[in-house]
DNA sequence: TATTGTGTTATTTTT
DNA sequence: TAACACAATA
């Protein structure tokens, strides 16, 4: 264990006022870089220090990647493992409090958690049952604005007459009382659910309050510019008794407005928390002075801001670049450019360049110029693993062997593998089981012998229910892996895949099967579904050297050598449905995200913007973003493309940069025709991961001009097909 | 009930 | 463009 000073010796003056900030509210300004997590690790391992027991601490996090990586990070500066410290997720760490306490709020405390795609299919059954038309009142708007009411921290009963005209002319508060209703009836809570029945509880039963807010002595908080009112509420409420809490955030890096965070809550945290200190890290540790004051200046622009200035010893760096091209495939193709110079004359990694974009549509554009060129990348976010379809339907099933009410489980595979229980056949065994409050098991049994249940799905049902309790009895007796390889072989649902056998379903296949070898990891089938649920990023660990393309909102907290920023345009960034909606608060958070963006660089940034752009199919003109010129002209390069009429880019790409490319592959078609490569042929069947089954019409060099039966027409490096 | 065709509509995303 | 939901058809 190390002492206090070995603690606090590696810090500079203001983290280690913070770390060692001794008892109160204190508020961590923490700017892009400036060590926030490193001060916030240091904190715990300090109070650990200053015998502190770990058990008294709750430290909290918005993501399971950020709770991980603190838990790693303290287990190393104390060396040894931290074990009893509270730290995870609000949701986690709620969901937590709620099993031991869940029969308070009318829950067991075996409730299921359900997720978004849940919920949806729950309020769409709701919206049918009111006959009110799904097309004029989305189901998905009527989850917005219940999860707004939820991350507010407002039950049904607290809504204002008013707040029902939320939704579909005044049935919103009604809706939303009878949706939590029939989550009570499904046990289950969604993630809103999770920090509002805290706030219930701690309500209705101060003597849990009392509890909890004399255990933990003290609270740390990351990010906390991304609480919202639940959360905020919920915290204040822990901290009531001794007001020991630490919040960590950059209200210039607050980009979650628009799920209910409030950068007023860091704005107002004086107020909120009489007596707090405010401690302000304004050193950065990771990018030059052009990029820094470049981002500053920009952020400067906001009104609603605490206000902190960065500052750095490395050298200037060089500015910003801000190009102008003439199209989107021109920006892509300038920017692979790019990239190999950096990658081969100057040495850096692939996987230290990153292309943030606004919005995850921006990404194909990249994908299809990296694919053509061979560049290895990797599209972070987009569908997580268990987000995938067979990876749900499979959860379903061991849901089903667990919860035997869980009928949103039961719809969602009641014919997964058709069976021949059709939408109708299901939806009337949902509402018997609701009304007669009946198990899945019992509802099906019942109507059977009632004879209600008719044609091919009467034998079907007959055969599942039989299986389910097979399962159910099977599930005490042998592994995890063992009960799901027998409900995969038993539904026949891998065999269907495989007779589908395109490139799909084998992908589906390999993922179940990655699926399998997971389960390992679970002593129970409890522990695996409630880490399902909570623990969505399954982030594979990926060691291969490769461009990172991602949303700008999924770089937050990372950092990269070279970051490219394309698609600087009016109406896309700054995006022009946020600025319809919000106007000018939501002008600010754009201007933030920009921030944010800028600030992911250490060395170079490069910023782009193209006058047309190719949009849901059709051409759109684009201004260049506002943001362009509210860059100050010291700290950027701007460089101008030639005017041209062209489309044909890479004629002229070079112009841009002034200088060539000679080091990288050359993108030049060269005109000597080859028949074969490797083991392809002209006219072979080819498989590629991405594009699927293809057949060769042209080779040329390592590129081959691929027919593709699925995505059309493609040039493609030899190395990512197969012989199909 | 399963398949095919048509129409609509396009942010950001963690839990 | 492309994905997805839903209606019309086999």
């Amino acid at each position: 264990m190390l002492s206090a000073q070995e603690i606090l010796s590696p810090l500079n003056d203001s983290q280690a006022k913070a770390v060692s900030y001794k008892e109160g509210p204190l508020l961590v300004l923490a700017g892009a870089g400036t060590g926030k997590t490193k001060t916030l690790t240091s904190r715990v391992a300090y109070l650990i220090s200053q015998n502190i027991y770990p058990s008294q601490l709750l430290v909290v996090t918005f993501t399971n990647k950020a709770a991980g990586e603190m838990k790693h990070r303290v287990a190393a500066l104390l060396n040894q493992p931290v074990d009893g410290m509270w730290i995870g997720t609000f949701h986690s760490i709620a969901a937590r409090i709620l099993r031991k306490h869940a029969t308070n709020v009318g829950l067991r405390n075996d409730f299921t958690i359900i997720d978004s795609d849940d919920q949806l299919r729950l309020l769409k059954q709701l919206l049918k049952d009111h006959n009110i038309d799904e097309k004029r009142h989305p189901a998905k708007q009527l989850a917005y604005v219940i999860n707004g009411w939820k991350d507010k921290g407002l039950t049904p009963a607290m809504l204002q007459p008013s707040d029902a005209y939320d939704f579909a002319d005044g049935h919103g508060t009604q809706l939303y009382h009878e949706y939590q209703q029939r989550l009570l009836s499904l046990n289950a809570a969604d993630f809103g659910d999770l920090l509002l029945y805290n706030l219930i509880l701690f309500k209705e039963y101060p003597a849990l309050l009392h509890d909890y807010s004399h255990k933990f002595r003290h609270i740390l908080v990351d990010e906390y510019q991304d609480t919202n009112v639940a959360q905020y509420l919920w915290l204040r409420l822990l901290a009531s008794a001794h007001h020991n809490i630490c919040c960590v955030g950059d209200d210039d890096q607050s980009i979650y407005g628009w799920r209910g965070a409030e950068v007023g809550h860091i704005l107002k945290f004086e107020q909120d928390f009489t007596g707090a200190s405010i401690i302000r890290l304004e050193r950065n540790y990771r990018s030059t002075t052009h990029i820094l004051n470049a981002a500053g200046a920009l952020i400067s622009h906001n009104k609603n801001r605490l206000g902190k200035t960065l500052w750095t010893e490395d050298n200037q760096g060089s500015p910003v670049q801000v190009n102008a091209f003439f199209d989107d495939i021109e920006e892509a193709n300038a920017i692979a450019d790019n990239i190999d110079k950096t990658h081969f004359s100057h040495s850096i990694d692939y996987s230290n360049i990153a292309i943030l974009v606004r919005a995850s549509y921006q990404t194909r554009t990249f994908e299809e110029c990296f694919i053509a060129r061979g560049l290895p990348y990797k599209v972070i976010g987009g569908l997580r693993f268990y987000e995938r379809k067979e990876i749900k339907d499979v959860i379903a099933f061991l849901r089903i062997v667990h919860q035997p009410y869980d009928l949103l489980a039961f719809e969602r595979i009641a014919n997964a593998p058709k069976r021949g229980v059709g939408p109708t056949t299901i939806q009337r065994i949902i509402h018997t089981s609701r009304a007669e409050n009946l198990n899945i098991i019992d509802t099906i049994h019942t109507m059977l012998s009632q004879g209600s249940l008719k044609g091919k799905a009467q034998p079907s049902l007959q055969t599942f229910i039989q299986q389910l309790q097979e399962w159910q009895s099977l599930s005490s007796t042998v592994t995890l892996e063992e009960l799901c390889q027998r409900i995969m072989d038993d539904t026949g649902y891998i065999q269907a895949l495989k007779i589908q056998n395109n490139a799909e379903s084998q992908s589906r296949i390999e993922n179940i099967k990655e699926l399998f070898s997971s389960l390992n990891d679970f002593e129970t089938l409890e522990v695996f579904l409630d880490h399902v649920s909570l623990v969505m990023d399954t982030q594979q660990s990926d060691n291969t050297d490769m461009i990172n393309i991602m949303t700008l909102h999924a770089a937050k907290g990372l950092e990269f050598d070279t970051v490219f920023l394309p698609g600087w345009e009016q109406g896309i960034f700054p995006n022009q449905r946020a600025l319809d909606d919000a106007g000018e608060k939501a002008l600010e958070e754009e201007r933030r995200l920009a921030y944010v963006g800028i600030t992911r660089a250490k060395r170079h940034a490069e910023i782009s913007f193209a006058s047309r752009r190719r949009m849901f199919g059709s051409y759109q003109y684009n201004l260049p973003s506002c943001f362009v010129e509210e860059l100050p002209e010291e700290h950027i390069a701007i460089n101008q493309a030639s005017p041209t009429n062209t489309t044909h880019a890479t004629k002229h790409y070079n112009d841009n940069h002034g200088h060539s490319f000679d080091q990288g592959p050359s993108i030049e078609a060269d005109f000597n025709q080859d028949h074969h490569y490797g083991g392809l042929n002209v006219g072979s069947r080819v498989f590629h991961l991405k594009f699927g089954y293809g057949k060769i019409l042209r080779i040329d060099g390592d590129k081959l001009d691929i027919a593709f039966e699925k995505s059309g027409r493609k040039t493609v490096i030899a190395s990512y097909v197969d012989a199909a």
